[in-house]
DNA sequence: GCAAAAATGGACCCGCAAGTCCAGAAATTG
DNA sequence: CAATTTCTGGACTTGCGGGTCCATTTTTGC
């Protein structure tokens, strides 16, 4: 399993998970072809094969791992300083651009909907993704209860729960109707409700 | 355009399309093939061609449409009568039920992740199904407010966004990990979040 | 600098699934 | 009850794309 890689093997290799995200965030996941990211990458089928011995899935599985790694490092360092409600806003208006910029394309969404059943790695990488992402979002809520700025009733995992599912759906809605209008209602729902925890 | 189909031939397509659809809930759009879908529904490959000229994208075309429908069907008489607490959870369990029944199958996200770039047929579908969500959810606020239960300074229809847009994230978070907290964390929240605007 | 291992190029194979075609059966219509 | 249209069966074509193979070049380690 640990083949060696050289320098020159790595960049290749990393050249191509590049190439492939790129390709399919333009084309899609169906319509993207290994001649495809051949052509763009500048490399042969063997090379493919050489890096990817299980050939397409397993190329796809790396690409969904580069595409998961980049919605969190997208989201810093706003996301890991949750700890004051300018942050928060912050935070918000990071989201929104950040998905406002990468417009009707969602590589994670795609390559998931497809590797879903058949791969279970595919799965596990949005899961981790979920599972981390939930828990910054929950750590921001106990430091701001800390704070006595939110309810200490709430609890700050479920909590996180709701509002992550508000930002998954927004970009959802948004995959289909090219606006950011539900992902913006949804963050600011969610955090007018943590604002409001103390009020009532 | 408008073949003139007999009621043997309206049988038929119908016959196709809820058997593609099946069979797309059970093995996913991209394994399913004109040739499981032939066998399945005990039909000829010229039948598939007979009633759908443009091949597959217009049959899935069909199918996406089908389960549209269903989404909001599923949630009725509930989502068209959201006039009281007890209504709005009524609604909130029926929601949560009818995924958890459907389980990590969601034709409608795959059938738009495939056929999206391509049909702009396939994001109106959606398009569509939204408008409508939202507007019953938003038409639901509204009584509400009427009431006096809900404060009058909510928007209906950007809360009623941001609600529609946690059940979107809840069912996709599903999707991945196969479990219903976020979805009911997410409308939890929500239907919360329309709760305490009177008390604050 | 010279074996051994890794990287590369590209021709080739092969199966599958979408789509075509036409002949014949069943129905509609007047 | 004919004539016309719709419906059905299934064999056939075709292209595409994933995957294999091997020969050649480049890099690495001693």
């Amino acid at each position: 399993m640990t083949r060696t890689l050289t320098a020159k093997g790595t960049a290749t290799r990393q050249r191509i998970i590049e190439g492939a995200a790129a390709e399919i965030r333009e084309r899609g996941v169906i319509t993207t072809t290994l001649d495809d990211v051949r052509a763009r990458t500048g490399t042969s089928k063997s090379q493919l094969f050489h890096y990817f011995p299980d050939g397409k899935e397993e190329l796809l599985l790396a690409v969904a791992r580069y595409e998961a790694d980049q919605v969190l490092a997208d989201q810093q360092p706003q996301l890991g300083r949750l700890t004051s409600w300018r942050a928060w806003e912050a935070w918000r208006d990071t989201v929104v651009e950040r998905y406002r910029r990468q417009g009707q394309r969602c590589p994670l969404h795609v390559l998931v909907s497809q590797l879903g059943r058949s791969t279970p790695g595919a799965q596990a990488v949005v899961s981790e993704l979920l599972v981390q992402w939930q828990s910054e979002i929950a750590d921001g809520i106990r430091d701001m209860q800390r704070q006595g700025e939110i309810a200490e009733r709430l609890d700050a995992d479920r909590t996180a729960a709701g509002l992550l599912a508000g930002v998954q759906g927004g970009v959802v809605v948004m995959l289909s109707t090219g606006h950011t209008t539900h992902l913006e209602a949804a963050l600011d729902l969610g955090i007018e409700y943590l604002k409001a925890s103390v009020r009532s």
